[in-house]
RNA sequence: GGGCGCGUAGCUUAGUUUGGCUGGAGCACCCGGCUGAUAACCGGGAGGUCACAGGUUCAAAUCCUGUCGUGCCCA
């Protein structure tokens, strides 16, 4: 059937776009996903969807390669992988891009540029490297269906995603709170971390001691802030229970060199953590009480701006309480607590019950009825002011400048101001238990994303805001009526349509403003109020939290592709998704199905430029993938990604990396290929034709060997894909084709298709060269998937993404040569004995050309059916083997530290340095008597290693093997019988290097004459120079060499040759 | 500030789970060899404070503690 053609040199590029080509012809992927339908075994995957709006850098390519890689890989098991893509297209980041492309840095310049028209924009800009996104997941040869993905601003998508929330809502898992967020009142808009680390400046701030006076006794308590503005808020104090506080009198008047305002009067007593006292007091004063803080919990004191806020019904209110976050790093051991202006403020106050109300507004000013100087006024210019009221009514104890790094918004340059916001959120706290045991659940690569780092996350699980005041998202499908407060939370488009008020619009698409217009009538009975929807959209992890059922309409439409693929089998991010994506599929997944919602995760390391440095736009340093794309090749890029580190390790990206796969891996694999073809196709090989096929067990044991060795390394390979060891399972992969196939099998079978007359030795070479590529090929498609189909179409006509993986799987047969122990030995030994041949030759200064005149094994296994091979590679003209050992050998002891030292423990030195001393035959004697003993302890043979040297005067060399030693020993003498076919061999090689410079066709014939000035030619050697160098005519020492003639030396003779 | 990784030759890395013989490769470098064998191949050389400091042990790259650097996530 297929002969294959000679390929020729290669080119990677071609290679990889051609193939592009003929899979888009053949439709290979949709073909290689029906081709394993009749199976009816699903694999599940889920893409986690790329947001494109930035360009796709080198870092993109890993985790599709590594999605790629296992959905291929499972393909060929023979289950049915479907590929979806997908797109995240809502959030913040979207935002920001169009703002500053619009230069709108506030909440009021969107509105007043208008929301819908806001919107568009940002619609239309999460599709702007689309392209850019596509082309680069064709040409990296990523499979997945980008011609029908999930879109998260879709309708479709959105409303599996508001059914999803409405499950929660019905489950009592939604509810309103606060969140505190860094917030600049100018913007109008809250900042997340990633926003606020852009933005840090260090600067120089006003900083208080403040004494709030006890009501029950005559002393106060210190506590200290850098954010005067926030005081007026102040509903609490906080110290550590184990902290130790102290009451201390003050014993003289602050001195002259007092600065700033406030002080306190002599006998005043005040109360602070001992450890500050130091840092705090600018008084002399005695301690008068010393006391943990658990002694002032309870204790109420004189609110600081009265009036300001209600108490309510909080008994709280105005007392000190315990907190475990207090330190005595700063500060004076209490913390004053603002409930609405801190995190740790806002979780201490929903603990304990503060009354949680703002004295700020949302545009940073102070609210009416704070304190008549300080109503309508922005907070940040209130520092003085505050500080003045303060000192007048002697609440001041010190005042300083303090400089430290605060956030500032990076559009407006003004400080932030930590807020509590109105928010919506999901209780996760209440299902803390589920989602660890789903987590549980997960087989997570590395093991330790799992249960550590997520697993630690789980564990101190909070509460997760979900809402954000923004624009550009999934609308919280919540509305509330303003008359009865009844909150309805909206599952469905039917549902909004048909609680509608007739008055409101039906909107085009479900996104804002369109959905803010629609009123809901109360369904509280006898209310008739017009619910309005809250104005906030959702978090965009939320939407990608949804992607296992949003991503099919579910439950509105395809419940069987939905139920069929969930818990997904396999998903594949980044490690920084851990509290990401990771996350919110389990929250969703949870909360909603109390199911996990994936099998296996493999978290990926990060690509790090060569320096170690992340990769980031502002850097410069994003390596673009096209580089390489059109430079190696995409297979090169995948290998090199793949088989350089674990998938989880972070990795410093070296293009030379990528460069040196393309050299090692590919290249070499091409030209086995390419010396395989070429003279398959000068002999019209055809591996289907019964009538030449060679049994395995006819072959030669060359073949037999390199067919063993190949199932090892398929065995492995798939062993290493099993347990997520990508990276070990290419490396193997790679050292079998380099080491074993290329620069063994091939190297010493090249002479085997020389051979011009059809034979069954020839013919068994090119059916286990046509098999060994097959199988190499197929286990190499899922990580570089070009060239393998390459090779694996020109070999058997059809492509390698349709072909079986060949171990075997409980779907698909294996399809793998039996394993030969023995011969793997042997051959093994004969390698090693090779290389300590070279070794010998080296260190004895004999050139490898310079044949030896006998070479004597000694001890090991039979190898004698290697014998003309191990003949060759040494260049021995007599190989034979020798049982006498002695004439060129020794024994020598080794200590096996291990046995010896869990013996002697602390006396191992010593029984080692007798050791060493020890005549070794006579010690071996009486080990085997059982009367050996070195410094007191017993030594038998499991305490030492017998080992052979050879003696002085060989040239030789001793291998240790578990089973024994084997030595090479070399027989150094020259005689003129050895020089002439040493010389025969050199001037062979510089013949064939003339020849190849020359650019001559391997089979065409030269003329040649040649001139030897020293040794003396045999007639034999001269016969080999001229046949292996196709010398049709050929003189020596003919006449004098002509002036065009090439002039070489060795070992003293002269030799000048000319080729016509 | 907290959690989780990572740190081995100029570069990329194996070895760390389970302590044990001289810390093993590749790239680059040097010497030599081999080649109708490719950007290849083979032998040898040079190159290591196994990030640093302590500790446990007869024995530590490996286990423990701390420090530094670096990355991710969270504050």
């Amino acid at each position: 059937m297929s002969v294959p053609v000679s390929p020729g040199e290669l080119d990677p590029v071609a290679l990889e776009s051609s193939l592009m080509g003929i899979w888009q012809d053949e439709k290979t992927f949709s073909k290689s996903i029906e081709s394993r339908r009749e199976l009816k075994s699903p694999f599940t995957f889920l893409e986690g969807p790329p947001t494109a709006n930035g360009r796709p850098g080198i870092h993109h390519v890993l985790s599709r390669l590594f999605k790629d890689m296992v959905c291929r890989w499972k393909s060929m098991e023979g289950h049915v992988v479907e590929r979806k893509g997908g797109w995240d297209t809502h959030g913040l980041p979207v935002e920001i891009e169009v703002q500053k492309q619009l230069d709108l840095m506030s909440n009021e310049a969107i509105e007043k540029f208008g929301m819908e028209a806001f919107n568009q924009k940002c619609k239309e800009s999460v599709w702007t490297y689309e392209e850019a996104w596509r082309e680069m997941t064709e040409r990296m040869g990523f499979w997945v269906d980008m011609e029908d993905p999930y879109v998260t601003l879709q309708d479709d998508y959105i409303e599996s995603a508001w059914w999803s929330l409405k499950q929660m809502f019905e489950k009592g898992l939604l509810f309103r709170g606060h969140k505190v967020l860094p917030y600049c009142p100018q913007t109008g808009t809250s900042y997340s971390t990633h926003e606020v680390s852009q933005g840090y400046k260090e600067v120089s701030e006003p900083a208080v001691f403040v004494k709030f006076k006890l009501v029950d006794e005559e002393a106060s308590v210190l506590a200290w802030t850098t954010t005067p503005w926030t005081l007026p808020g102040n509903v609490g104090l906080a110290v550590g229970p184990e902290v130790t506080y102290c009451r201390v009198r003050v014993t003289e008047p602050p001195s002259g060199k007092w600065e700033g305002r406030g002080g306190a009067e002599v006998g005043e007593e005040l109360i602070l953590a001992k450890d500050l006292i130091g840092s705090v007091l600018r008084n002399h004063a005695d301690i008068v009480d010393e006391f943990p803080g658990a002694e002032l919990v309870g204790k109420a004191y004189a609110p600081l701006f009265p009036g300001a806020i209600e108490r309510g019904e909080s008994k709280a209110a105005w007392t000190i309480v315990a907190a475990d976050f207090v330190t005595t790093t700063d500060g004076t051991g209490v913390v004053h607590t603002a409930v609405m202006y801190g995190e740790d403020d806002y979780r201490l106050g929903m603990e304990v019950g503060f009354p949680a109300q703002h004295t700020v507004g949302m545009d940073g000013a102070f609210v009416a009825g704070v304190h008549e100087l300080l109503d309508g006024r922005y907070v940040k210019e209130c520092d003085d002011e505050i500080i003045n009221l303060l000192e007048s009514q002697g609440l001041l104890y010190r005042e300083h400048d303090y400089t430290h790094d605060y956030p500032h918004c990076w559009r407006t340059d003004h400080p932030l101001l930590y807020y509590a916001m109105d928010s919506w959120f999901v209780r996760m706290t209440a299902v803390r238990e589920q989602i660890l045991s789903h987590n549980a659940s997960v087989e997570w690569a590395p093991e330790w994303t799992g249960t550590k780092r997520m697993g630690e996350w789980l564990s101190n699980i909070k509460d997760w805001a979900i809402s954000r005041e923004r624009y550009w998202g999934t609308p919280i499908p919540v509305w509330i009526c303003p008359d009865c407060g009844t909150e309805h939370c909206v599952g469905s488009i039917e549902e909004m349509s048909s609680m509608k008020t007739e008055s409101s619009p039906t909107p085009p698409e479900l996104h804002r403003p369109y959905v803010d217009d629609v009123r809901l009538s109360c369904p509280s009975d006898g209310c008739s109020g017009e619910m309005v929807r809250e104005p906030y959209v959702m978090d965009c992890w939320f939407d990608s939290g949804c992607a296992s059922f949003a991503q099919w309409h579910y439950p509105f439409e395809n419940e069987d592709l939905f139920s069929g693929s969930f818990p997904v089998d396999y998903i594949c991010e980044a490690v920084d998704q851990t509290r990401g994506w990771f996350y919110s599929l389990l929250a969703v997944a949870t909360t909603v199905f109390d199911e996990p919602c994936f099998r296996r995760c493999l978290s990926l390391g990060h690509i790090l430029d060569k320096d170690g440095k992340k990769m980031s736009k502002s850097r410069g340093n994003v390596v673009n993938p096209w580089d390489h794309f059109s430079k190696e090749g995409a297979d090169s890029i995948r290998w090199y990604m793949t088989t350089q580190s674990a998938p989880w390790s972070p990795t410093n990206f070296d293009p030379n990396g990528v460069r040196e796969s393309y050299a090692k891996m590919f290249l070499t694999l091409w030209n086995v290929y390419r010396f395989h073809s070429d003279y398959a196709a000068l002999d019209d090989f055809d591996p289907e034709d019964e009538s030449g096929m060679v049994n395995p067990s006819d072959r030669s044991p060359l073949d037999r060997w390199i067919l063993s060795k190949v199932t090892e390394m398929a065995d492995d390979f798939h062993q290493n894909f099993v347990s997520w060891d990508f990276h070990k399972a290419g490396r193997g992969l790679e050292d079998f084709v380099v080491n074993d196939l290329s620069n063994w099998y091939v190297r010493r079978s090249r002479r085997r298709l020389w051979e011009e007359s059809d034979s069954n030795d020839k013919r068994a070479c090119q059916h286990t060269l046509h098999e060994v590529l097959l199988i190499v090929c197929r286990l190499m498609a899922p990580i570089s998937p070009f060239m393998p189909d390459e090779i694996h179409r020109s070999l058997t006509g059809s492509s390698v993404h349709l072909a079986d993986w060949p171990t075997g799987s409980g779907l698909v047969n294996r399809d793998l040569p039996d394993r030969d122990f023995g011969i793997e030995q042997e051959m093994s030994l004969v390698r090693s004995l090779a290389e300590a041949g070279r070794r010998i030759r080296v260190e004895s200064n004999r050139r490898q050309r310079l044949p030896c005149q006998t070479g004597w094994i000694v001890g090991g296994p039979d190898i004698s059916r290697f014998n003309d091979i191990l003949a060759e590679e040494l260049n021995v003209e007599v190989l034979t083997t020798e049982s006498d050992l002695d004439a060129f050998q020794k024994i020598v002891l080794e200590p096996n530290r291990k046995v010896l030292g869990a013996k002697c423990r602390s006396d191992l030195p010593s029984v080692l340095a007798q050791l060493d001393l020890a005549n070794p035959e006579e010690l071996l004697l009486e080990i085997e008597a059982g009367i050996a003993a070195l410094g007191g302890y017993e030594i038998t043979m499991d305490d030492i290693e017998i080992r052979r040297a050879e003696k002085e005067g060989f040239a030789a060399k001793t291998l240790s093997f578990e089973e024994g030693d084997v030595s090479i020993v070399l027989d150094m003498h020259t005689d003129s019988n050895l020089l002439s076919k040493g010389l025969a061999r050199d001037i062979t090689r510089r013949i064939q290097a003339k020849r190849k410079e020359m650019d001559l066709q391997v089979e065409s014939s030269i003329s040649l004459s040649v001139w030897i000035d020293g040794i003396e030619l045999e007639n034999s050697d001269w016969e080999h120079v001229t046949t292996e160098t196709r010398a049709g005519k050929h003189s020596l020492n003919e006449g004098k060499p002509s002036s065009g003639a090439d002039i070489f030396e060795v070992d003293g003779t002269t030799v000048s040759f000319e080729i016509q």
